[in-house]
DNA sequence: GGCGAGTGTGAGAGCGCTCTCATGCCGTGC
DNA sequence: GCACGGCATGAGAGCGCTCTCACACTCGCC
């Protein structure tokens, strides 16, 4: 418990020079003697000296913070680590570059203004942000705040592929889709059917559309397509709807282990052998695809990863005022297990 | 884009009153006459001015900001959306009180120098903890920093006991174990395992002492007791162990929902039927708990709520120089299913 | 030996805000 | 009619830092 908080003056009195050399040797400004930076060195440890952040923000403008906002339906934060994992990423990366992370989540409308208040109010170096939504007001308010901003998956709102300025990361849905279902092809499988995520996020509607390459069809054919919503339910469900067509599908690529594992139920609770008579592969890569009975073919996607590139971009922006990051798609990886 | 963004200095030219008055306008100050406060007001709503933080905290000395210390392995963290929903509850009550939430995520021991280092800089205003481990250097960073702290979960290090100034908050994981193991006693069960976490976690530790407390012993009968890890793996090895014992037990209680479901599949594997052979009681009640087969009899604890209390009791400190907040312990609650 | 270039250091202004204190105004009471 | 208390407002200092600019000093060169 030190004599309370030293000042900069304190440190250069206690040394014997100026603020402003102080200053200099604190952050790491060159044009300083050795031997006196030496000296400075010794009085900051020796009184414990702490930068006050408030008032050097206040002149430099810079406030090395950056906030994180996530705008994500309770149910998708809660169903799977993916955000504990991003975090992770981006905590790694931001800290290795002294900046703090902000974290502001967003439920309602109030919320929605309050960041958005915030944001143009300066108080952070820039953003990040998350959101599934088809129009989320995010994109509105990033471009209001006038910060520099890395989204977290491939946005999705009218003309955002014209929008030169936009960066953001997301992981290869698409390809991921196609090793699945090309998996499958090379298997012997011909009857592939697919059950897609809620259609109004990008992942689902990217997934499905790796399957539909491998295919090679505009769109699925619709006695082998069943909607789902991400849920273990829904994936039940689904497959159950499959399994009731004629004739039934031998393979199902499900767009996320949760769903794939519903999949295995239906299939277990009809007597089917799973891979012999219907093949399942799932997508994440999730703790529990591994549980599951059998263990689940799936698609592994680097979540961490993903987050420390958004800071990545984030941070390139920050220091160059003309933004030149562009927006990164990290690849994904099959995983082969026992379901298929 | 509006005009970089004004200043107290601004707003007090534009409205025609002196700095002073504006800032007592924006801080809610009483004394301004009603019609110069709304002058003011309107003022501000035109030139859209938003308070400069770091100016205002150089000067009050708050910084309007909380640290969410977060310690954990990797795999707590990642294993559960316990704290997504953690998170959720402070970021609520945080942002009720216009305070922002500074998230630090501490992996190795350079982490816990910069974050010491940080907090230490009087950057933030309070801080919270999480930490399992037996002797976390956290207690000792919080103390250095001499911020209003408070903890999440059971603090557990020598003489914490006898800390008055400790404020912790944690679910009823004893009362929840009490409430699992009776639940067997009175749906007749008479040998009833317990599968226990890693006991160097106060969690673990206290669902333990809730099963000895039914049972009316000090300790676990070593016939009945298996040690798992939290992990689904353990789960089904700590089950397979207890049934290779005989006589065997007619119940189960796991630490958790993911060691219980490890001890259903055990079950199955071994063609034992849930609950007639063997009822199991698993702990958390996570979303897969629900999608079992059968379905867990689990305990349910109110992660949110114990975030929003943790915030609230350190609003509390932050407000009164004498911390006279004490810690909570959130209630659990019993939810059966088919299991048990 | 004098001059310019180069380098290291210090003085001082100012970032935007809060808050104390002085000032001015009004109404009340004798 | 004058003194006084109370209330609304403004002037100004100062929070701890950075950064520009002026100054001092050293060196090399003609």
């Amino acid at each position: 418990m030190s004599a309370a908080h030293p000042t900069l003056e304190a440190v250069a009195a206690h040394a014997g020079v100026s603020r402003a050399t102080v200053s200099r040797v604190v952050n790491g400004t060159p044009g300083v003697r050795p031997e006196l930076r030496e000296k400075v060195k010794r009085s900051v440890a020796e009184l414990g000296y702490v930068p006050n952040s408030a008032a050097r923000s206040l002149v430099t403008r810079r406030t090395g913070a950056v906030a994180v906002v996530i705008a994500e339906p309770e149910t998708r934060v809660f169903a799977d680590p993916f955000f504990a994992r991003q975090l992770r990423g981006i905590s790694r990366e931001l800290s290795a570059n002294d900046l703090q992370l902000l974290l502001m989540l967003v439920e309602d409308d109030a919320d929605y203004q309050r960041v958005g208040r915030y944001l143009a109010g300066g108080h952070v170096d820039g953003t990040l942000m998350f959101s599934l939504h088809v129009n989320d007001p995010l994109r509105g308010i990033a471009a209001a705040s006038g910060l520099p901003t890395v989204f977290g998956g491939r946005p999705w709102w009218p003309g955002w592929e014209d929008d030169a300025s936009l960066v953001y990361v997301d992981t290869d849905n698409r390809d991921g889709a196609r090793q699945a279902v090309r998996h499958l092809v090379d298997r012997g499988h011909r009857r592939i059917a697919v059950i897609t995520g809620p259609l109004d996020q990008t992942s689902a509607v990217d997934r499905l559309a790796g399957y539909c390459d491998v295919l090679d069809v505009p769109e699925p054919d619709p006695a082998l397509h069943a909607h789902g919503d991400f849920t273990l339910e829904g994936g039940a469900r689904a497959m159950a709807e499959l399994l009731d067509r004629s004739p039934a599908p031998d393979a199902v690529f499900a767009g996320n282990d949760l769903m794939a594992t519903g999949a295995l139920r239906t299939l277990r609770a009809r007597g089917l052998a799973v891979p012999e008579d219907v093949a399942v592969v799932g997508y994440d890569d999730l703790d529990p695809a591994a549980w599951s009975d059998p263990p689940l073919t799936t698609v592994r996607q680097d979540i961490v990863r993903m987050g420390e590139i958004m800071a990545r971009l984030l941070l390139e922006n920050l220091n160059e005022p003309e933004p030149k990051a562009r927006s990164v798609i990290i690849p994904t990886e099959l995983v082969v297990r026992a379901s298929a």
